[in-house]
DNA sequence: TAATAACATAAAAATTATTTATAAATCATC
DNA sequence: GATGATTTATAAATAATTTTTATGTTATTA
């Protein structure tokens, strides 16, 4: 049960998504209930507020003028809940997050584990996805925000670094580099390679890194193309190749063994994770809550727990 | 069915008559509503709003954020109705009015009567009270505009002259005055007066016009003092004395014949009628078009119909 | 023209708001 | 302090609203 006024949300989510079905996935409504709050707002205000004559939905002019009030008003809501509970200092709500594969598989759990200890009365919902998708989610309003691996500069979205990354060169345990620390490029165009599909996060700035060293990814001992980094572990730990992976996927077959993470001799191979939202987003105490969680969150402890 | 966030308008009238059982009458709403509401909103944000335990109520820490964003709230949902009025042109809702007697009885009904002939879809209500009662149902929340005879200085509110008055003596038709234009104070003086009870406005505006010449009501020749200018009216009718009234209040009786009205040798009897309001009132659209009406409403042309 | 996709409508079901009736608490007054 | 008056709280019943299920209509696409 959330307080702000229902009917001018899902008025606005219509207007954003400029689609009744659309809307009631995203405020978890039926079509026709969507369809109902915005007659009823239509015959309050004797005045329709979208055309609905051609196949794409558009606000009318009185449409236009109400999700302006409408936006502010909602702002209002969220703007007097946070205050509220900066006094009162009890955190609930829910949270949408949309995460790429590796931040939502192998970071997000964690540190949502930890922050529902400190505020137990948050719901957490994640979708997880390729960058790419989560984009789209956030576009539609499906998620407040997203933690993705790209820039992805071509949303208009706000865009922060929030954590940091390293990929790493892993080998199996019987390789026989597993006395070494580090390698060179050279070495490795040698070895069978292992890498996910084009269009992945991980490939993108792998072939960045080859490219800005003067390699050509078809110089590379090009072996599988695999579309998920759990298979890849598996590729790799089963002898068939080496590869490059985010540290923060490799953590349990470190520790365990399993795999041999080395480093390049020609430089590290950096990357950050992104946050982001909508330019004009309404933000809720629990998801600024959680955010700061996320900015603050000791990252490294987690990596080496 | 209004629009506006309906916790909040309860929320906000108990904040300013803080009293539930005034807010159930002003909002319509019985007693036990009001009590659930309030405590909806106390659950919805994990906190007290009010405190309860003395016998005046008074709002909380909590409960002061809550305000100050609720008013701001409920004046944008306004805003939005009036922006989206303007532009279907369909003006509706409700006007609540305080007027004072004379204006309440010979002046708003024809007004009100042109106003519906505009805007038939608005609901008028109209409370009919002496001036004092006025300022406190305005003081309350219970009517969102007052109309009175005096200038109350003393309450926190909005003051605008609207309406011109000016009083007249009255005799009945067979008095030996009828003939006359003009009369002196020295010879009402000598004549049986009628007079309203004391704390009338009528009077007051005599009282200080008899002394602003020279004149102490005690000088003057009182016969009776009657608590309704009606009755007034009747009096003077069958002979029992003469009286200062409003030229509102006498208009049939002029054009019948039933009652001469002589103006005064010493000087005109002038007074506005008033608009007050509360300063921090959240205006609707309807009342905003009511009030402009109001004010070019051309009184003259009602005077002499 | 049939199939698809999107929004509208109607009746039933579920949820929320409001009232009636009553209880508890707080003051003022004797 | 009891008593009565006033104010707020609680509980069960009722009323009103919202939401869903089921179905219809319309426009678009293949």
């Amino acid at each position: 049960m959330s307080l702000e006024d229902h009917k001018l949300k899902v008025f606005c989510t219509v207007a954003e998504t400029k689609s009744f079905s659309k809307t009631s996935e995203i405020v978890h409504l039926t079509q026709p209930a969507v369809s109902l709050q915005i007659q009823a707002l239509e015959e309050y205000y004797e005045t329709k507020l979208f055309d609905r004559t051609s196949n794409t939905i558009s606000l009318s002019p009185s449409g236009e003028v109400l999700y302006k009030y409408a936006k502010y008003i909602l702002a209002l809501y969220s703007a007097a809940e946070k205050e509220i509970a900066k006094i009162t200092g009890h955190t609930k709500g829910n949270v949408t997050i949309g995460a790429s594969t590796t931040i939502g598989n192998h970071i997000l759990p964690t540190v949502i584990f930890d922050f529902k200890k400190m505020h137990p009365k948050v719901k957490m919902n994640i979708y997880i996805e390729n960058t790419r998708k989560i984009m789209e989610l956030l576009n539609t309003g499906a998620i407040e925000f997203g933690l993705v691996e790209g820039e992805m500069s071509k949303y208009k979205v706000t865009l922060e670094p929030i954590i940091q990354d390293e990929l790493f060169l892993i080998i199996p345990q019987n390789h026989p580099w597993v006395k070494r620390k580090v390698v060179s490029l050279a070495e490795i165009t040698k070895e069978p390679f292992i890498t996910r599909e084009d269009g992945s996060g991980t490939r993108q700035v792998t072939e960045k890194y080859f490219s800005s060293k003067g390699l050509k990814f078809k110089d590379i001992n090009l072996a599988i193309t695999i579309g998920s980094t759990e298979s890849i572990k598996e590729a790799v730990e089963s002898g068939m190749g080496i590869s490059i992976v985010s540290k923060w996927v490799i953590r349990k077959e470190i520790k365990y063994g399993s795999l041999v993470a080395l480093s390049i001799k020609e430089g590290r191979l950096n990357r950050n994770f992104y946050l982001v939202m909508n330019k004009n987003a309404i933000i809720s105490h629990a998801v600024t809550e959680f955010l700061t969680f996320l900015r603050e969150y000791p990252y490294d402890d987690l990596l080496n727990s």
